[in-house]
DNA sequence: GTAGTATATATCGCGGCGCGATATAGCGAT
DNA sequence: ATCGCTATATCGCGCCGCGATATATACTAC
């Protein structure tokens, strides 16, 4: 019998939820997760140089992301670019938030902030 | 024509978020709302005394609640309360928030992060 | 009655994080 | 060759959540 779930929700920023997306399914180099972003979300969020650096610094020492040491195989490559990829953990956190985010939308469909799904 | 939508989404709190949920269809005090949050959440929020009169604070400012000068009826009131209802600004900005939270929910859908949705 | 807990609001200071500013440099096109 | 784009990195400011602390009233138990 597991314990009722009271644990408390860790904060995930929009930004660091994104960067987890953005390598979810490939690898990226850090310009390419910028652009990544701001394509998907339609400009809604533009991640800066320097937030995108110091969350991909953070995301590393805390097993979410890794630098893959073996290049993705393209004609046109740039010897600057790291790439980086999503780890276990990783996923399990962007699941976690995600399923958090399904959870708070629901929140406000109940509160009919939100129109009530399927007519 | 209109120019194409790209306006920065302004992040909002999971906490401001709750206390907008939360006085969304009633006038709360600030201690009301703390057990209000906890209970819908589940304990996943816990609003601690700082943060939320901090917030309540902004919140005033920014015009998206407003405090009740009338109290509501009750025969259990207490002198010390202070209530608060929401304005149709900060129901705008509840229902836009509400509304960026389900697309996130959706991008986490189309990674495979999410279950596809049931037909 | 009085001790202890819950209710209720408020402020201070620390730490984390997003972001503008700035730096450095390879790259591609005209 | 100059200029914009690509690419990574650091510094410092400011906002905000939160622990700590303060104050005071209401309720409950012994």
């Amino acid at each position: 019998m597991t314990s009722f779930e009271t644990t408390q929700h860790r904060p995930m920023s929009a930004q660091v939820f994104q960067i987890l997306l953005a390598v979810s399914d490939k690898q990226l180099h850090g310009y390419a997760i910028i652009q990544d972003v701001k394509r998907r979300t339609a400009g809604g969020i533009t991640l800066t140089a320097s937030t995108l650096y110091s969350a991909i610094k953070r995301m590393l020492s805390d097993g979410w992301i890794v630098e893959s040491e073996e290049r993705p195989v393209t004609e046109l490559d740039d010897e600057r670019r790291r790439y980086y990829g999503i780890t276990n953990e990783g996923m399990r956190v962007l699941r976690r938030e995600a399923e958090w985010l399904e959870l708070l939308t629901e929140m406000a469909r109940d509160k009919q902030v939100l129109e009530t799904r399927s007519p």
